[in-house]
Order: C-alpha cells, then structure tokens, then sequence
DNA sequence: AGATTTACTATTTTT
DNA sequence: TAGTAAATCT
C-alpha cells in the first residue's frame, strides 16, 4: 500500500482521496500537479479499478510516458496503462479501430504540418490569384488559418475577418482551398493532426461508438487543461458522459498554446458544465524559493483576467533573481557560459541548469560559445529527430507501401529524382490511383516523357528493393532503404550524409520495435517511438548529465535548480509578431511567467544592448538600427526583487547606431559604448 | 513546357 | 539555413 499522507501534503492528498465526480484542480506553478495526478492514477488502481478504465490524457506523449513509468513503481505492478497518451495519440487509437465508419480505409496517413502544406500547396494551385497587387497568402499562411478555423470551430471567413484582415480580399478563395484541401486529403486516405481531433469527436457522436467508449472509461483524468481547445474539451466531455469522473488540471496562468486554438475559457466552461463540481486548489510551491515567486507573481499580476491564486512557498534562499544586461549576443553568450562553468564548479549538477529563450534560433550565439568551451548540451529547440528530412524520406517510401494513395509521401520520394519535377510528379500520382495494388508500378512509366521516365526508373530501383523486405517487418525495410540507391543519393546530395546514415540506422533500431508498419507509422508521426528511445537514452546516461538548453513552450512542466531565460529584449521577448494578436501581450507576459517558474534557486535573465550587424538575431537588428531596448516584463519587476536594483534603476538605452549604445546608472557616469566593445566582467569567468 | 540552377530573403511558439 | 521566386537550361 501506498502511503499516501507520508509523500503528499494535505492540499494534494485531498484531490488523490477526494477526486472522484467532476474535479476541477486549479494547480500553480510548481504545486505537484503532475504528482497528484500521478499518485490519483496509482490510488485508483490500488483501489481495483483495472488500468484499461482510466484514461489519461496529457500533453505530450513522453508527460504520459513519465507517469506511467512513475505509477508503475508506486503500485509495483509491471502493466501498463494502454489509455494514457495525448488527444492526438488517443485519438488514433480509437480511430483506427472505427476508420471505416468515417469513410477512412483503416492504413489512412497521418499527416504532419509538413505534409499536410505540401497538400495545400498543391490545393491551393487552382486558387492562386493576386487581387490589387496583394497576394495570395503562402501556403503556410493558409495551414494556420486552416487549422485554427477548425479548432475553434469558426468559420474560415470569420477567422479570416479576425486574424488576418489583410487577406480579406482572398476570402472566398481561402474558402475553397479550405474545402479543395479536405478533398484531397480523403482522396489520399490521410488525416492530419486536426482531423485527428476532429474526426474522433465525429466517431463520439455515433451513439454506439460513444457508448462502448463512455463504459469503457470509468475515470478520466486530464493534465494541462488550460491548453485544451474546444474539441479536445469536447471529446474529453463526451468520454466521461457515463461515470463523470472527470478530474482535470490546470493553471490559467501557465496557457501558452492560443495560437493553436487553446482556450483557457474551458476552464471557466467545465464550471458551467458541472455546476456540482468540486473544485481543489494547490497553492503551496514546492518548486521554487520565495525570491523568484514573487517575480513571477509581479509579472503576471499585469494580466487582468485571472483566476485568484495565492501561491505559497516553503523555500526561501534569500539570492534574489538577476537581470544582467550585455553588450551584444556574443557577450551574453561568453558571460552565460561562464557562469554556466561557475554554477557548475559550485557543485550544482549539468541536468539541473537550464537555458530557456523565446524562439529556437535564439539559442545560436550561445551554442557556439558552449561547443568552444567544451561544455556538453541537449537542446530542445531545433528539429526533432522525426523531422529531420532524411528520416521523413524514408518513411514516405514506407508510407507509400502502406497506403498506396498518400499524395504527400509520393511528392516527396519522386521530386528528389533527376527529370521528374511538380508536373510529372503529378502525372505519377494520377496514375497511380488507376492502379489496384503496388505490383502494378511497372506500368506507370508509359504515361511519362523520356526524361521523366529515367527518374521513374530510379525510384523503382529503391521500391524493387524495399520489396525484398517482408511487408511486416518495419525494421528491414528500413535496411532495405539504406541499402538502396537512395543512400548513393545522400551520399551525392548531403555533405553530411554519413550523419544521416547514422540517422537511419537509428531508425532502423526504433523499428525494430515493432511488428506492424501502421503502428510504427502511427507513433513516427505522433513522436511517440521517439520519446521512449529518448528516456532510454537518458538512463544510459544518468551519470554524465547534461545542461539542456529549450524554448520555453517545451519547457513546460519541467524544472532546474537554475535557469536561464536568454534574449530578454523588446521584440524578441515579447516577441514581436506575437505581440500584433489579439490577446498576445497577456500571453507572452503567460510565458514569461511559465519560463521563471522553471527556476528553483537560481534565475538569470539576461539581455543583449546590441545586435551586431550581420548577427542572425532579432527585432531591430535587420536595418540601420541595431539598439536594442530591454524586454517590457523586466520594468514590470519592482526593483527591489532583483539583485543588482541601481543597473536596472538608471539604464537608459539610446537609440544612436552610429555611436552604439550610451546607458547611464547610478554608480557610474553615463557611458558611451559601441557594440561589440563591451567587456565581461572577468569574474564570471 | 518542364526541370534545374541561382539569387535572395526572412526567421514564434507545436501535438 | 531553408524555402521561394526568378532566370536559365534542355
């Protein structure tokens, strides 16, 4: 048995005992959300309820993976728990089973955003038209219309109307492609990731479909619910529709994800919905010292609508945050490193030291000067491993062999091929379709011109030797790729290829994990099979930590003993595209909040004065004016939370290119620097 | 016409 | 760097 009441304090222990019916859990930052959830999973299955009852939806899969691990240990049981995943991964799971009734064959595609572009390019062709010298909105432009239209359930007008006025002209058009684009995604038996979402609230609304899946579940749990969107709120609500035990937590104050349709008013909603709903509060921060909550709460007190929290902490260190301004990038980087090396020699461990920054190029300046002192990082920000371009060529190949009408997986495996280009790529694919199964490839070539045709030799080379796979075995048609006349390609097209390769024998090794190609399809597309390989990774390594350097969106949930949270200048923090949509202040100053909340002793906010020309940086740096001011949310920190008050108290940046930047503070005369003159303080160092 | 090469520009966050 | 538009090649 566990003891409950030894490892929770009493606010947690009451939702873990208590949270049976509809829960809302109004959780802060750092209140053991995720251990309460974990610990109300472990109590039920100690309780008797069978691990196929409970579903448990976080936010990622490698969240759901972590406290599956975690509940396994508490209870000692060796089972799993096959319903504990994200929206987009249970989603799946229940789609695969009821394709059919959605017109869908049962090997349909997934489609990453990648995909599912490509698709609308190719949607939007007929539509492309320039109306009063404007033009035709990108296709990436027209993905995000798209997608958000479907998550807040408006209409592709109406958001056009809202969030992108400046295409109002194209409004029908934009309709059209909308409606061309969903055509061609039936066509090519494929769901992108909002039809994963959207499709499986259309299964729950078949009542016997419902009905097997409301028994089913007896408890359902939900993390992160302030980033849910409407259908994510909606299909949970119909899944719990039998039992209603409902438990879902959140922190208003921590939602980060509007510009994917999330909408913290669903918390407001579940009030509504379930008028009898308990509602627990956790305000006691175990996470970080006094020193930084009172920061973080004097940002965020600056968002007007907010659930009333009064978080309190257990920890005081009596260091105060700090916010050190540099020179430019290059000097932030050298000071962060530095310390980085200081904190490190101090005795604090590499995993427990984090870098966090608003956007994933960011981080360039400081990787460069962490690569030049030897200090070991895993970053978090840049392209994941199944978006790397050589791993999704491969899997297209594999797609193909699964679903012979997947459009995009064609496009990509045929462009690459000398002589075949858009138009007979095109005429490919319309082929294709005449065709019953994938032995009739052979005869596709007559359709094509003579140049076209050398290219689709090509490619049947790579396909005649991903045939002497056995079709059920994922791992050797990996081999078989790496075997074929595409590695002569990376080889000739890649500098890097050998990397690549590597890559792909990686690849080969998740396969081999499975028995079944649509599974292992499934989980590259949901990064599900990467997440566990991740945390193998991670427990080889326990020893030889590293620091971890992250945007802040995939910092969430997550904490360090410290951090860093880089850039902290206007335009790039809050970032300034952010800034021009409805709401986007409140929702920076969000991760702002989210960022300082990772922290539990230490935090430094750093800002770069200057850019220097040339510099792949931010805001202000692309013409003349390379000055830059400090990030809005640091003057809304009262000075005497911060270590060093009379910096902050007298800077004054001006704007004077040619002579660089003149700042004035208490201690010091004003003085004048040009950028790239500044000095680290050798200290640090 | 369709493929390929070259020149140029713009960088938010992600299941 | 990577993705696109324009220019050039076949």
């Amino acid at each position: 048995m566990i003891n409950f009441s030894q490892e929770l304090n009493s606010e947690q222990l009451q939702v873990v005992l208590h949270g049976d019916g509809p829960c809302l859990v109004l959780a802060g930052a750092g209140s053991g959300k995720t251990r309460v959830i974990t610990y109300r999973v472990a109590c039920l299955l100690e309780q008797g309820v069978l691990p196929e009852n409970i579903l448990l939806v976080t936010f990622t899969n490698k969240a759901a993976n972590e406290m599956v691990e975690r509940v396994k240990k508490l209870t000692n049981r060796e089972e799993k728990l096959p319903w504990a995943g994200t929206f987009h991964s249970i989603g799946h799971k229940i789609l695969r089973a009821h394709a059919n009734e959605l017109g869908y064959q049962k090997n349909f595609s997934i489609l990453d955003s990648d995909d599912s572009e490509s698709l609308l390019k190719l949607a939007a062709k007929d539509f492309s038209i320039s109306a009063k010298g404007k033009k035709f909105p990108t296709a990436g432009v027209l993905q995000g219309i798209i997608s958000f239209a479907r998550n807040t359930e408006k209409t592709v007008a109406k958001v056009v109307e809202e969030r992108y006025p400046q295409f109002s002209v194209f409004e029908e058009a934009i309709t059209s492609v909308a409606k061309a684009y969903e055509e061609r995604k039936k066509e090519a038996n494929a769901m992108d990731f909002d039809d994963l979402l959207l499709n499986t609230l259309r299964l729950l609304n078949i009542s016997e479909i419902r009905k097997r899946y409301t028994q089913q579940f007896q408890y359902v749990l939900v993390d992160e619910y302030q980033d849910t969107n409407k259908i994510q709120a909606a299909i949970v609500k119909k899944l719990a529709e039998e039992y209603k035990n409902i438990l879902v937590v959140g922190d208003d104050a921590q939602s980060i994800y509007s510009f994917r349709g999330a909408n913290i008013e669903n918390i407001l909603q579940f009030e509504k919905d379930y008028p009898q709903a308990k509602i627990f509060r956790l305000e006691t921060n175990y996470r970080s010292s006094q020193e930084i909550l009172s920061l973080a709460n004097a940002v965020i007190a600056n968002n007007p609508k907010q659930y009333k929290k009064n978080l309190k902490t257990i920890l005081t260190t009596g260091v105060r945050p700090e916010f050190l301004p540099h020179g430019d990038q290059g000097e932030e980087a050298l000071f962060i490193a530095g310390k980085i090396a200081s904190l490190i020699r101090g005795g604090i461990e590499e995993k427990e030291i984090a870098v966090l920054f608003r956007a994933a190029h960011h981080s360039q300046a400081l990787e460069l000067e962490l690569m030049r002192l030897g200090i070991d990082y895993d970053y978090r920000g840049g392209l994941r491993f199944f978006e790397r371009s050589h791993v999704k060529d491969v899997l297209a190949y594999l797609r193909i062999l699964n679903n012979l009408a997947d459009t995009t997986a064609w496009l990509r495996v045929l462009m690459f091929e000398e002589g075949i280009g858009p138009a007979s790529a095109g005429k490919i694919i319309d082929e294709v379709k005449k065709i019953e199964n994938i032995n009739g490839l052979e005869n596709v070539a007559q359709a094509l011109s003579d140049k076209a045709k050398s290219g689709w030799w090509n490619f049947m080379k790579i396909w005649n030797k991903i045939l002497e796979a056995g079709p059920g075995n994922p791992a050797e048609l990996v081999n078989k790729i790496i075997a074929s006349p595409y590695k002569q390609h990376l080889e000739a097209e890649k500098l890097d290829s050998a990397e690549r390769l590597e890559d792909l024998k990686q690849l080969a090794v998740f396969a081999s994990r499975y028995d079944n190609l649509e599974n292992f399809l499934a989980d590259a597309a949901l990064q599900e099979a990467f997440n566990l390989q991740r945390q193998k990774e991670k427990k080889d390594k326990i020893k030889e930590g590293k620091i971890v350097l992250s945007t802040i969106h995939q910092s969430k949930g997550l904490e360090w003993s410290a951090v860093f949270v880089i850039n902290l200048s206007q335009g790039a923090f809050p970032n300034e595209r952010a800034l021009r949509e409805d709401g986007g202040l409140e929702e920076e100053r969000r991760l702002f909040y989210v960022a300082v909340t990772r922290a539990k002793k230490y935090l430094f906010m750093t800002f770069p004065m200057s850019n220097s020309r040339g510099n792949n940086s931010y805001a202000g740096s692309w013409g003349e004016n390379f000055v830059n001011e400090p990030s809005m949310f640091v003057s809304e920190i009262d000075s005497e939370l911060l270590e060093d008050k009379s910096f902050l108290k007298n800077v004054t940046v001006l704007n004077d290119p040619s002579e660089g930047i003149t700042y004035e503070r208490e201690d010091e005369p004003q003085k004048k620097i040009k950028p790239g003159s500044f000095l680290v303080d050798v200290e640090d160092l």
